[in-house]
DNA sequence: TTGCAAATTTTGTGATCACAAATTACCACT
DNA sequence: AGTGGTAATTTGTGATCACAAAATTTGCAA
């Protein structure tokens, strides 16, 4: 669940029934797991056609996730995912690396040992499907580990600002798994989930940084022309 | 001008004549400049017919807003300026202090003597406007100056993020400025351009680093209950 | 005057239509 | 077979309509 929820106030929490918000849901989760190609173009009608809704709430929804930069609206009126550049690559992961560490620091004193054991869960499960190779269900977990820590700040500012980020970068990340695989990837949850338990600030921030380094830094770069 | 413009994309730099990016463009000014008042319901045909366009462009751009947390849909539709809470201060001035910095040194080496002279000339008219206690032009040159910066960055990320900031405080600080006055209003601006003709990035960072806690470290927490 | 309920108006939401621009498909011609 | 141009289709944009929910006003009684 997109903690910096669409269609829908901070501090008015009702998801609403409109066909806007499932639309914008589904785009949502379309484009974290990589279901779009960077570069093609997606349609107005198409996209109402198969989500069985009108191209009205379709054209709102496109007009919302164009303004987080999540698509890409041309200057004839097409509409596309944003292809990646060197240059994209790099700001996304500076912008991570400044946001992310202190959204963190601000979520560990309300996180709780229970927070803890579900994160290890998590976890786990991203280990299994790391070895299945299985790149959507990996995309999705690690999402929800990052995002599990994260949400737990009641950020009303930070939080959407990194959802604007994860949402950037994750439909490119999916086409490098698709040639690179999933099998090298390493992570530093174990450090993160410990850093918790222990109420470490400091070694919380410095797993989640090197956690997205190591997540971008080593395997990101795959394929792009250097800058 | 907003450097992460609507309606068109990063890569493709055309401002397209529709509609929809007039009402864009003349909303953001009216947010930047405090013309509406947070917690005041917007209504959609209202802009419409304010601005002499259907209702339809308006709601597109709505959405667009909502989605950089400018504008705020309450779960029965209604469409506000958010108010400003402590929390929120906190976290848009701690964003702000991470990502401002950052961005200035990015163009520093972009930064030529004409954009010194440029920005020197912003700030004469910043103190003139100061004088006078025209808050209305204050707002508006105080953008110019931090995002003639900004933009020579040629960032295609953090401009964004800064810019949606921008969007979110703007509207309250006029209320600020409203009951408080602009004239004990103090800046760095002097010290960033001096930073900027040196080419000394810390200086730089430091100075905008410094300008924004002046601008809303001090004045900014009139009003609000405490956290 | 004050409180409450019914009626009226306003508002957001979704669908459909009209139109122009862009894309794609097609076919004649060299 | 390759190429150029024209026709057909698809696409985004804007406006209008219908509807239900919400807010506002109105009217009446205590």
């Amino acid at each position: 669940m997109s903690a910096s929820s669409p269609a829908q106030a901070a501090s008015d929490t009702k998801p609403r029934k409109t066909a806007r918000y499932q639309v914008d849901q589904a785009v949502r989760r379309a484009l974290l797991t990589g279901r779009f190609i960077p570069g093609k173009a997606v349609t107005l009608r198409g996209l109402a056609q198969e989500l069985g809704v009108s191209p009205m709430p379709v054209r709102e929804v496109i007009q919302r996730l164009a303004a987080e930069n999540a698509l890409e609206i041309r200057s004839n009126g097409r509409v596309q995912v944003p292809e990646m550049s060197p240059r994209r690559f790099d700001e996304i992961l500076t912008a991570r690396l400044l946001l992310e560490p202190e959204l963190a620091e601000r979520s560990l004193k309300s996180l709780k040992p229970a927070d803890a054991s579900k994160l290890e869960a998590i976890d786990q499960r991203i280990d299994e499907s790391l070895g299945t190779g299985d790149s959507e269900s990996y995309m999705r977990l690690n999402r929800d580990f990052h995002f599990h820590i994260y949400q737990a700040a009641g950020s009303e500012i930070l939080l959407p600002l990194v959802n604007s980020l994860w949402l950037q970068f994750a439909p490119y990340m999916r086409t490098v798994y698709g040639r690179v695989g999933t099998v090298n990837l390493i992570d530093r949850h174990k450090e993160a989930i410990q850093a918790i338990r222990d109420g470490d600030a400091t070694a919380l921030r410095e797993a989640i940084a090197k956690d997205i380094e190591d997540g971008m830094g080593i395997l990101g770069r795959e394929g792009l022309p250097s800058p």
